[in-house]
RNA sequence: GCCCCCAUCGUCUAGAGGCCCAGGACAUCAGAUUCUCAGUCUGAAUACACCGGUUCGAAUCCGGUUGGGGGUACCA
């Protein structure tokens, strides 16, 4: 009965009758459990349906499919239903739906609990990270599944359908070419009566004839008209559930009480109250969230990656040539004609992507969470950003420790607008989380960064790290920002030559320099503390203070944007910096 | 095409009929601090998509227009 309601039943306007303090019901008093609709149905008595006089557990859930790695708008998913149970004190469960045979792998699957587990969204129920695959696959639960197949066929409310997909398309195409909406429907003229030649069958679900109300924890009443459904494979020729059966079956299996899912799925909800309907089981709230979109409103996929690699090989061709794609295949190690098939885009290879334009140095845009993590943001920087999409805190405040989302998250909170990803706000925020982060957990966070990149940074030492944690968390936005300017620690650097000519050959740098050198070279022992006067010295020299620290950056560290000198060369040692002092100056006589 | 959702500064948002000639944050610009860069602090500029209606009063309620988005798979 809750699921579904006749045509006459319930209307928009039933819907936003007067409520006793004026104004309309909306999204956010159906989520505060006021009355809704004509029926007066809320939240706590459908709870009660479902578990009889007990105190209704939160149970929520975020369920991918292993078809790629982790994207960003998932991981925002994952959060919410994670904020939503945290809350609640409910549970928060972890499921893995790799019922599409071909495109589902092991190591995907595998890559999503991996970034779980980095952004520190446990979950309650699912998978054991590093374990066989168990009950938290649906792959592993085909019995289950099979078993409420075989009801629906017994009940004649499942049937057969012997059309191929390129059959189904025909008539999809004919019935576009008429301009009328194409349905399957098992009463539809023209239906295939036999498996004759076609393969093994599908099995459709017959979809009810009525209206179907959605109540919907953030968009309030959505009604689907008894025209627009069509009857919906619940079994493939494969002989695997779709998603739409499965995720009916497993929620309910599991006792999932409320539903987190992005907005695309809004129109399959139907579909699965129809199930739930069919089962004679109460479903569970859902509320459907807004959409994260790039800030010029394309999707963030993972095709762009592959655009950009391409982007970027095209750049590096001279004009009206074509690419030279043997010789980057060489360069590159990928085989020639995955690359070629990739140029010519037929693919979206991430793989290949990323390989090619680590060969290009080129930058490749954040999609997935792992993207994240290798530039060097903190999870809970990414999960704090991220969560403000689409979600507020009422109030003016930004940043949110983990306990403070969780209490804070209300679903009134959801908002129903598409966001967009601001990476500038991002990277502000990583920054405010890299400032104001104990250095234990800095340290920690960067202990599990180089774990997944490759920075010289990684060979230093625990007190090194700290110093340089230290030295630079007051003027860096990420991680990889910091391991990136750090490399002169830790290998010779590269001389900028604008910076060599601008602070050494000119403004008197290599008197400076000279002069510098005389400075240091007594100190002995070589720390903070010693080279604190001697440093004061330096920054003395010339008429404007600090005109003698410019030149010292260019030969420590070849450019002119370093940390502070004094802690800079306390660290870099005395041998290092006299050496390359002394290196600085031989290229001046040189020049 | 059809169905559905949405609409406040460039971006994320606060806002539940008078508290709003609209508040916060990022970004932008200007200034201060400073050995570079950053950071920090101060200040400036910038929005209720449009048209009707309801009301003494609308960013807030209703209708339409326009715009954006989603769906329309043997993908999830």
């Amino acid at each position: 009965m809750p699921a579904l309601s006749g045509k006459d039943a319930s209307s928009a306007a039933d819907y936003h009758r007067q409520r006793p303090g004026g104004g309309v019901y909306r999204a956010r008093d159906v989520a505060a459990g006021r009355p809704i609709g004509p029926t007066g149905t809320t939240w706590f008595t459908q709870q009660t349906e479902r578990s009889f006089m007990t105190t209704p557990m939160v149970k929520t859930r975020f369920a991918p499919s292993p078809t790629g790695y982790l994207h960003v708008g998932g991981a925002r998913t994952a959060l919410f239903n994670y904020l939503f149970a945290r809350r609640a004190g409910g549970q928060f469960v972890l499921r893995i739906e790799d019922t599409d045979q071909v495109r589902s792998t092991a190591e995907s699957a595998a890559g999503i609990l991996a970034d779980m587990q980095w952004l520190g969204l446990n979950w309650d129920e699912g998978p054991a990270p590093g374990a066989a695959k168990n009950q938290y696959f649906q792959s592993m639960r085909l019995e289950l599944y099979n078993q409420f197949i075989d009801e629906l066929v017994r009940q004649g409310r499942a049937y057969e359908a012997y059309e191929t997909p390129a059959e189904l398309a025909a008539m999809r195409q004919q019935a576009e070419r008429e301009k009328r909406p194409f349905r399957y429907r098992r009463d539809m003229p023209g239906r295939a009566q036999s498996r004759i030649g076609s393969g093994p069958a599908v099995l459709r679900f017959e979809m009810p004839r009525k209206d179907i109300v959605i109540s919907d924890l953030v968009l309030g009443q959505v009604i689907v008209g008894a025209d627009e459904h069509d009857d919906i494979i619940i079994r493939k020729s494969d002989g695997f559930p779709t998603y739409h059966f499965a995720v009916v079956i497993d929620d309910h299996d599991m006792g999932i009480t409320h539903v987190l899912r992005a907005q695309e799925h809004l129109m399959n909800t139907p579909k699965h109250l129809a199930l739930y309907d069919a089962f004679n089981w109460t479903p569970p709230e859902h509320g459907h969230l807004p959409l994260v979109f790039n800030m010029d409103g394309t999707k963030m996929s993972k095709r762009e990656k592959a655009r950009t690699a391409r982007a970027a090989v095209q750049a590096a061709t001279p004009k009206g040539q074509k690419p030279d794609l043997e010789t980057l295949a060489a360069n590159t190690g990928v085989a020639p004609d995955a690359l070629a098939a990739f140029m010519a885009k037929k693919n979206d290879d991430a793989q290949i992507a990323v390989t090619v334009a680590a060969f290009m140095r080129t930058p490749l845009p954040e999609i997935d969470v792992q993207d994240f993590r290798r530039s060097g943001y903190l999870a809970d920087a990414l999960l704090n950003f991220v969560a403000l999409v689409g979600w507020s805190p009422g109030g003016n405040q930004e940043i949110l420790a983990r306990p403070e989302m969780i209490d804070k998250f209300l679903v009134e909170g959801i908002g129903k607008t598409n966001g967009r990803f601001d990476r500038k706000k991002l990277l502000w925020m990583n920054g405010q989380y890299v400032r104001d982060q104990s250095l234990e957990a800095l340290l920690a966070a960067l202990e599990s960064f180089l774990q997944v990149t490759d920075y010289p940074l990684a060979r230093a030492d625990g007190p090194t790290r700290l110093a340089l944690l230290e030295m630079y968390r007051e003027r860096t936005g990420t991680l990889a920002e910091m391991a990136e300017n750090s490399r002169f620690f830790f290998e010779e650097p590269t001389i900028d030559p604008r910076a060599f000519e601008k602070f050494v050959i000119n403004n008197d740098g290599a008197q400076l320099l000279q002069t510098s050198r005389k400075i240091l070279e007594p100190v002995t022992p070589w720390n903070v503390q010693t080279l604190r006067e001697p440093v004061e010295q330096i920054l003395a020299l010339g008429e404007k203070r600090g005109a003698a620290a410019q030149p010292i950056r260019v030969a420590v560290s070849g450019g002119s944007v370093t940390p502070p000198v004094l802690e800079m060369l306390a660290l870099l040692g005395r041998e290092t910096t006299l050496r390359r002092i002394d290196q600085t100056l031989a290229n001046v006589k040189a020049t």
